[in-house]
DNA sequence: AATTATAGTTAGCTATGCTAACTAATTAAC
DNA sequence: GTTAATTAGTTAGCATAGCTAACTATAATT
């Protein structure tokens, strides 16, 4: 089976290749950034084969993993964490609990609110899916030197800062 | 707006935290996995905005991708490489088609088969969508000094390496 | 020639995204 | 303190994107 040069799906869409360079300071930024989406792309790709084991939706883990990590939410405010629209957000949170794996309460203080939490199994689940994903990136990670693991490491810390102050 | 440890999307599901780490040798792998696994899912949260500019959903975006980075392929090749069911990609295909973003022709060799090739003007959408995605991640890579970006491009050979082996 | 295997399609389901139009509750104006 | 405006979610209706099961048509085998 030949190898493809350029792998794409549903997460991901737009892919690698080396864009027409323009001016001379910005040719590296362009060729790396190239690079880590096309790797980003793929090795979320791979990881992302685990989430079948949670008989979950990606729109469900991913509202969930809010609620585990971020605490309670409105509805609102869920959306905007997800960056879709409240009518879609309505319908994941009445998924997830239907399911139970969230509860959907009024706000006291304000009728209007929704207060979204996560329960214990919703908690229970989305760790199994997270940890199977981890294990399976880690279980790669493996065969790197120390060097090698070391080195991903502090691209990972620079990356980090990137999207801390990333608009 | 206090600052979310953890976030996650569509294109994600399961995300962050530390793993309970076991033994002692693969500590580090699951923690760098773990790190590695957040920034992928930000960072294509981010770029991945860039592609509502193409008036395409992400499925077709993503096998157009493959048909102009990797030539034609019939429909049973590109469900393969989206890793997706024969009806799901006859839709797809059928999409790009009815936009003139790909061409269905039958193979002459064997009628039961189907050609699908980029068009010139899918392969001009697509180009568009993917560089709108890599400029904007390259003018955040912008603000890195030459030797974060050099770190940066060296983790990303360790990253294809990985995943030219992966399984 | 008959059977089996392969390539795609059709039908029908679920989930996930959207906009437009609505209800209900709160806040602001007067 | 009514009335008006704003805000929070829902409902309805549409499109895309995933699946399985059952089908058609062609090719390969026996």
């Amino acid at each position: 089976m030949p190898r493809r040069t350029s792998i794409n799906n549903q997460q991901s869409a737009i892919n690698n290749r080396i864009p027409g360079a323009t001016a001379r300071s910005n040719l590296a930024p362009l060729a790396v950034a190239d690079r880590l989406h096309s790797a980003a792309i793929h090795l979320l790709r791979r990881v992302r084969k685990q989430d079948v084991a949670t008989g979950e939706g990606p729109a469900r883990l991913s509202a969930l993993s809010v609620l585990v990590f971020g605490g309670p939410k409105t509805l609102g405010e869920l959306a905007a964490a997800e960056q879709v629209k409240p009518p879609t957000m309505s319908r994941i949170a009445a998924g997830l609990a239907s399911r139970r794996l969230a509860v959907i309460t009024a706000d006291p203080r304000d009728a209007r609110r929704l207060n979204i939490r996560a329960t214990p199994k919703g908690r229970r689940l989305l760790q199994k899916g997270r940890q199977l994903r981890i294990a399976s990136l880690a279980a790669q990670l493996d065969v790197l030197t120390p060097d090698e693991l070391h080195k991903l490491s502090k691209a990972v810390e620079i990356l980090e800062r990137l999207l801390d102050h990333w608009v």
